[in-house]
DNA sequence: CTGAAAGCGCTTACAG
DNA sequence: CTGAAAGCGCTTACAG
């Protein structure tokens, strides 16, 4: 049997109550008895329930976060450093993959709630999830999900705009755009209308294919890539909405014999430190990923302790990396 | 406040004893309650607690995966599998990113203990973490923990010999072994080991350069490669115990003029979907990490559902994934 | 088929 | 400075 307060309290001599205050650091207490009941909790290597601490506390110091999946490079370091952060703050992470099942992300929600998380944080794409009153304090990255759900992200207008302008000032005559899946609402949606602004400033006009992609966004569907180049054999720029997809680009394009800058240039999205580590010349915009967790951690926990009624919005500046692939190569 | 059983009770007509016998099927109730019942916790929006149900029946259905960090994607892939698994089988995941900080681990165990998660995944590269009494059901990935610790793995030795023999094969004369920290007790030791025995059964003298990672293992320091390439000019193979590393070295080749896999051959190690999918051409040794998560999973809630006393021990086969890096261009 | 009571391990007013 | 008692939300023998 796991060892309980009652049972440190028979070691030490004490009752139940002492051994708690001790515990908590509450009330006054001697300095000897004190000693006695550490001793005593070391002697039969005693450790506090937690669940029943939460139990009682209404507390439980436990945050959800839910996202499509940590096998995505861009979810696995946004993951990485959440819980680091929460750890730091005594927060305890229970991780959620929701593959971008609408269902999946219903039932997270609900295990969330019934495991008595203090709040969640939530990568979703999928609208409607959070009906009914508000559950518990939230906050949303990179998605506005209901009007009483902070959102953090970054800003992908500005993120569409740099990548834009990047392949026209080095340049490019024809430029497409590669989204993701058209169905889903994603952030990535912004970086699409800046692009199609942009385009539409400099008297040119925009076009974008749409790639179906798996729950982690790790295959995508080449098809449609393979389709860009048929139907446009002269482009000579790409913006991809993430990297990977900006990688498997310009691999068929090298494939077909493109050489990349100087026939065609390609800028990504995301820059992680992974893809930064093993494409640095790949020109990206890079999102402050490790910004975002801190930010969304911070007004999660400010919110958890002092619910507000006013929504929160932030968004952090992106940067331009600039590789080879859009360098002029003379 | 949340609604409670006994609030279900009062709408419903019925006791508490009632409500909770629906919510867990148990014991005879006629049609007529039930529907009552379920009806009056649709109406107040009822969802049980479950820190409190973990309290009384001392099963928390919550599974502690401690890992390095899923910012790399070997773990990323890795938690992310252990996660749906999991979930699949009405486990929850608590998350735990150690970067291979020893305090840190320990922190997280004891952690995990207070949480009274039902049992333990953990991929940890410090020993001695688990002295005393086996504190629950654990399972360790890749690494010997205890004697009474299960540990689920895939056949590193196999996986070094495959790679030597691979750079033996394709022609290479003098090949040379990179590896992770030293001071780590990893499962890339076998792979080293690996690949001494083939070179030493070939006749070759083995050589191998040792580098020093951070955390998520994201950034390695470039100096080590540099005093290979200065130190033997000659290498035309190396085989690097991990895809990341095999990337950085030949990058660096690349950039020193070396051709791959005409003057260089390289193999590298993980093989996950996503540098499969971004490094198509790299020749790796794949690691079945999905059949890793399950066995883990499996073997945990067995261990949960009844312990035993035999610890096990499961090796699984890798496979060598033939990129044009160990290609011969004619 | 249904209810009252005790208990899971902890904490916190309330007394002393 | 310390203890006895009630309660967090649930479940399960035990009665009926």
């Amino acid at each position: 049997m796991k060892p309980k307060i009652e049972d440190v309290a028979k070691v030490a001599g004490v009752s139940p109550t002492t051994v708690s205050r001790v515990l908590n650091d509450r009330g006054y207490i001697s300095g000897k008895t004190k000693d006695k009941v550490y001793a005593a909790m070391e002697e039969i290597n005693y450790v506090p329930n937690d669940l029943a601490r939460s139990l009682y506390n209404k507390r439980s110091y436990l945050i959800g976060v839910i996202v499509p999946s940590t096998g995505n490079p861009f979810f696995g370091e946004l993951v990485a450093y959440i819980e680091s952060i929460c750890d730091e703050k005594g927060y305890k992470v229970l991780l959620c993959n929701s593959l971008h099942e609408a269902d999946k992300e219903k039932k997270y929600w609900e295990m969330l709630r019934r495991n008595q998380v203090d709040g969640v944080i939530v990568v979703t794409y999928n609208r409607g999830l959070v009906d009914k009153e508000q559950q518990f304090p939230a906050v949303a990255i990179d998605h506005y999900l209901s009007e009483h759900i902070h959102v953090v992200s970054s800003d992908n207008f500005q993120g569409g705009e740099l990548a834009s302008r990047e392949l026209l000032e080095t340049g490019c005559k024809k430029i497409i755009h590669i989204n993701g899946d058209a169905n889903l609402e994603t952030p990535a949606n912004n970086r699409q209308y800046a692009y199609e602004r942009v385009m539409k400033e400099a008297g040119r006009t925009p076009e974008t294919y749409h790639v179906v992609s798996d729950a982690a966004f790790l295959e995508s569907n080449i098809g449609t890539i393979q389709q860009l180049f048929e139907e446009h054999p002269d482009v000579d720029g790409i913006f991809a909405s993430d990297d990977l997809l900006a990688i498997r680009t310009l691999q068929y394009a090298e494939h077909l014999g493109y050489k990349v800058p100087e026939d065609l240039k390609i800028v990504g999205y995301d820059g992680t430190s992974l893809i930064r580590s093993l494409y640095p010349n790949l020109t990206t915009i890079i999102q402050p990923i490790y910004q975002i967790a801190d930010d969304a951690v911070q007004t999660l926990i400010q919110e958890i302790d002092n619910t507000s009624d006013d929504r929160k919005e932030k968004t952090f500046p992106v940067s331009l990396w600039k590789g080879e692939t859009t360098g002029s190569f003379t």
